[in-house]
RNA sequence: GCCCCUCUAGCUCAAUCGGCAGAGCAGUGGACUUUUAAUCCAUUGGUUCAGGGUUCGAGUCCCUGGGGGGGCACCA
């Protein structure tokens, strides 16, 4: 059976151990483990009793430990390790005369690095001063057939990393430290809202119709009910008609799925906050997106500051704001107001320096000198307001000034981490914008937001005035765990799909499978 | 879609001008009863991503294909 597999030299060597361990009448994974203690309370144990001053300052009281082992240094009748749980590491004192002849055999030869195994014994400290424990028995929990990564440089090999990151996180500590604040991050998040009167709802992921956002989607197909369903590439819609509903304020984490091209900044499948409340507005939420950020960057750096490739970063509340008109007038000398037509503001935008291709409409032209002129310096938090109305058919117009919308962008770090809006509610002007969008789908622009008549019917129903926040979790991730990729803030990121590799060949039955 | 870089033992990496594919870790055998990347002795392990070409000879040069990374384009 194991054959198939194409198991390397390494590989059959431990799964031969698995056999003696049979053999011996031992059984290298067994079902029940009784763990006393994590590593950490052991270590806590350790400073808060009584030594044995009898005993050589041993604690008097045996414990059991679990984990998985990380290194081993013998020395003749004595066998040190350490092995690592959730909390940490704890060092292994095994001593011939203490285990036996037969068990000590066995720990020596039966037991690798990267087996879980059961420790039972007493606590003490060595000569140089490590709380380790003195073993008197010890288990196996589950025999691993691959060896861990390298223990000095870890597993560097970025494509093995994201192909098989249960490797990744055996060996390389500061990437399951990225992990642990991702979620610390989430759950942040998830109190700020709670806290706030929020409530967090669900809404489809298998849609019958896509929107909320302008991408291409993914595509599937429902066997029962013999239609499409798509998934979904924004929350938005679902959590208006939430609002209309009558729940004022809603929020939901989830993945949206864009299908579109993958680089540093953009994974196919991504998780998305969206907040909504009602009776807000842009000037509200601009308010609890600094509190949030705040709130979040706390949960993982204690404080309002942290650094991101470099750059100190301080996230302390109340952020500038600035219109994205001035942003761009300031850092270019171009007003994009005194340039209303394509063919002038093209030629202004050129003439301070901006790299512009050919035939790009205004609006995208307007787009391209946020990239270029002001977002790269966009380091300290501030927010970007009051967008052209061209750039954002999703938001309501600027009292006073019906060529702007009440939209805002957060920046931070060079990149922006969210969009909002104070939402459209007029259903009439919904759905001439929707109309507008059929246009362009019905032209071949992929990225066009679909007819969503359902939609329309709720907002007859009426929605209160509200403002809605849409942020990239993994964005904000990347920026408060310093990561430049988001690769490297996603357990398992997309890859081509290839034949896996257990040994050293495919196995045979991948091989098979994957049909060339 | 285009351009550049990259792929060598389970892992981390070498290999000069095209000249016998190597080291460390891990493994295997041995010495060693408080070690800390333990040390010492011995030793196993290779489809050099795949296929083709040039050559007396290719990890190295050329072509085609594949994976991954970066950039551009696309895209919030």
């Amino acid at each position: 059976m194991a054959d198939s597999l194409g198991l390397s030299e390494l590989q059959k060597i431990r799964l031969r151990k698995v056999d003696q361990f049979r053999e011996l009448g031992v059984e290298p994974y067994p079902t029940r483990t009784r763990r006393t203690h994590t590593t950490g309370e052991a270590r806590a144990r350790w400073y808060s009793i009584e030594k044995d001053q009898n005993d050589g300052g041993h604690d008097s009281e045996e414990i059991t430990v679990a984990g998985r082992v990380v290194s081993r240094r013998h020395q003749g009748k004595t066998l040190f390790a350490h092995i690592h749980d959730g909390e940490g590491e704890l060092q292994l004192y095994i001593r011939r005369d203490v285990l036996g002849d037969e068990n000590y055999e066995r720990a020596l030869r039966l037991f690798d690095l990267g087996d879980f195994a059961q420790a039972s014994g007493n606590l003490f400290m060595t000569r140089s001063g490590e709380v380790s424990l003195h073993v008197r028995d010890l288990q196996m929990l589950s025999k691993a057939l691959n060896a861990p990564p390298e223990k000095w440089h870890g597993l560097q090999d970025v494509e093995t990393r994201y192909r098989q990151r249960y490797a990744d996180l055996i060996s390389n500590a500061q990437v399951r430290a990225v992990f642990v604040m991702r979620s610390r991050i989430v759950t942040a998040i998830r109190q700020f809202l709670d806290g706030r009167g929020y409530m967090e709802v669900e809404t489809p992921t298998l849609q019958p119709l896509y929107g909320g956002a302008a991408a291409r989607p993914f595509i599937t197909h429902h066997n029962a009910l013999d239609q499409p369903f798509y998934l979904r590439i924004a929350d938005e819609l679902y959590l208006k008609r939430c609002m209309v509903g009558g729940f004022e304020k809603v929020y939901e984490i989830t993945k949206d799925f864009r299908n579109e091209g993958i680089d540093r900044n953009h994974s196919p499948e991504f998780t998305m906050l969206e907040f909504y409340e009602s009776f807000g507005d842009y000037e509200r939420m601009m308010e609890t997106v600094e509190q949030l950020v705040l709130h979040a960057t706390r949960a993982v750096h204690g404080g309002p500051v942290f650094t991101y490739q470099g750059q100190e970063i301080d996230v302390t509340p109340p952020w500038p704001r600035k219109t994205l008109r001035d942003a761009i007038r300031e850092a270019s000398g171009v007003d994009y107001v005194a340039h209303p037509d394509q063919a002038g503001l093209m030629s202004a935008a050129r003439a301070a320096g901006a790299d512009i291709e050919e035939g790009t409409v205004w609006p995208r032209i307007v787009d391209e000198m946020l990239k270029q002129f002001v977002r790269p310096y966009l380091i300290q938090p501030m927010f970007l307001i009051d967008y052209p109305v061209e750039l954002s058919p999703l938001a309501k117009r600027k009292p006073g000034d019906p060529t702007h919308v009440e939209r805002f962008q957060p920046y931070v770090g060079g990149g922006e981490i969210g969009n909002a809006f104070t939402e459209l509610n007029d259903p009439m002007d919904q759905y001439a914008r929707f109309l507008e969008q059929k246009k362009d789908l019905d032209a071949g622009d992929l990225d066009a937001m679909q007819l969503d008549l359902d939609f329309i019917n709720a907002l007859m129903y009426g929605m209160p005035p509200a403002g809605g926040v849409g942020m990239g979790i993994d964005r904000l991730v990347m920026l408060l765990t310093d990561q430049s990729t988001i690769r490297d803030v996603i357990l398992f990121p997309a890859m081509r799909n290839l034949p896996t590799v257990i040994g050293s060949a495919p196995a045979a039955e991948d091989v098979l499978a994957d049909g060339n």
